[in-house]
DNA sequence: TTTCAAATATGATTTATATCATATGCCATT
DNA sequence: AATGGCATATGATATAAATCATATTTGAAA
């Protein structure tokens, strides 16, 4: 299912640092780094876990190696979207991050059976945790998109309607 | 020596990711994931470096177990250090984030033999690269801690002088 | 179905921080 | 030693975004 990952700022805001996916491997830091790092993560909707326990885990990884490529594939990739994340909240206004995140959930979840794009069901509070604003500036920021034909909301869900302008607001490649 | 790791935004602005060390590792992502994402590196001082050609840390690879050990220890450790970068800007104001950095640099890299503390020589603009904020608020909020008496300015040299208020500043724990 | 709490929405105001402007100081080069 | 250019510094102003305030809607429970 889908997991968020996320850690507790001073007063107790969440900033989602990363999304995970089915079939993806939550927590394996904790494997590997023993240092006193914490942060939660809780699931989006129904989720199948798996839990392996570490010595299972020490024994299959002393005997198959494809695990520990797996593993650095994993944790390089997780490494690639935090880096770029960073320099995205120190480098982009709001409004850019948004754009970014709703094209993020769509190639991350893909598309709803009606064509809402949007295969997630976050709260706007969360979204804004996942983009690193306010609840109101986030919203405020999908009503533009909305007036400006970007996107179309239907209470929870929303779909992408034009995906290239949106794309363009997001100024991926700059 | 001292490496930078960085990427540049929109306005050609750089956002630094990541400082390397001594006998660190950087670029191993490259090794691992064929993706297009670039990031630049420069040194921050005379620095040997040690090009590895990609056929032999295979071969390595191939034999070493211990390798992998050790890159999945540098990746877990760089991501854990972003996520807590990712949440500091999301959450915090410039003012703690200064002095965040200000305590990281002197754990990274230690006090020169004057008792000054911080034994790199960035510039001012490189630091708020670092922390990500503009040059002149960076400027601006080491003048206020020199003013409190946390901190004293000799050119580029900055040294600690009241740790312990500097870190409560920071607001590391919470 | 009615009710109520929580989520969503939007307006008004404040605030942190960026930007713009200008001055001062430092170091390298001649 | 003098000059020029860049880093540092600080003040003034503009602005993006947070916060505060208040509707409005929604979905769940009685």
């Amino acid at each position: 299912g889908k997991i968020k990952v996320f850690r507790r700022g001073s007063e107790g805001k969440e900033q989602i640092v990363r999304l995970a996916h089915d079939a993806d491997v939550v927590g394996y830091r904790a494997l590997v780094s023993n240092e006193n790092y914490q942060c939660g993560a809780a699931a989006l909707e129904e989720t199948t876990l798996c839990y392996v326990p570490k010595r299972a885990l020490d024994q299959l990884m002393g005997t198959n190696i494809s695990i520990y490529k797996k593993m650095i594939g994993l944790l390089a990739s997780d490494l690639k979207n935090a880096e770029l994340k960073i320099s995205d909240l120190a480098q982009k206004p709001v409004r850019e991050r948004v754009a970014e995140t709703l094209i993020m959930l769509k190639q991350k979840y893909g598309v709803d059976e009606d064509g809402f794009t949007l295969n997630v069901s976050l709260t706007r509070e969360e979204m804004a945790n996942l983009v690193g604003t306010a609840t109101e500036s986030l919203i405020r920021i999908l009503s533009d998109f909305r007036k400006e034909g970007l996107i179309e909301i239907e209470h929870k869900k929303i779909k992408i309607i034009d995906f290239d302008h949106l794309y363009a607001t997001a100024h991926l490649y700059d």
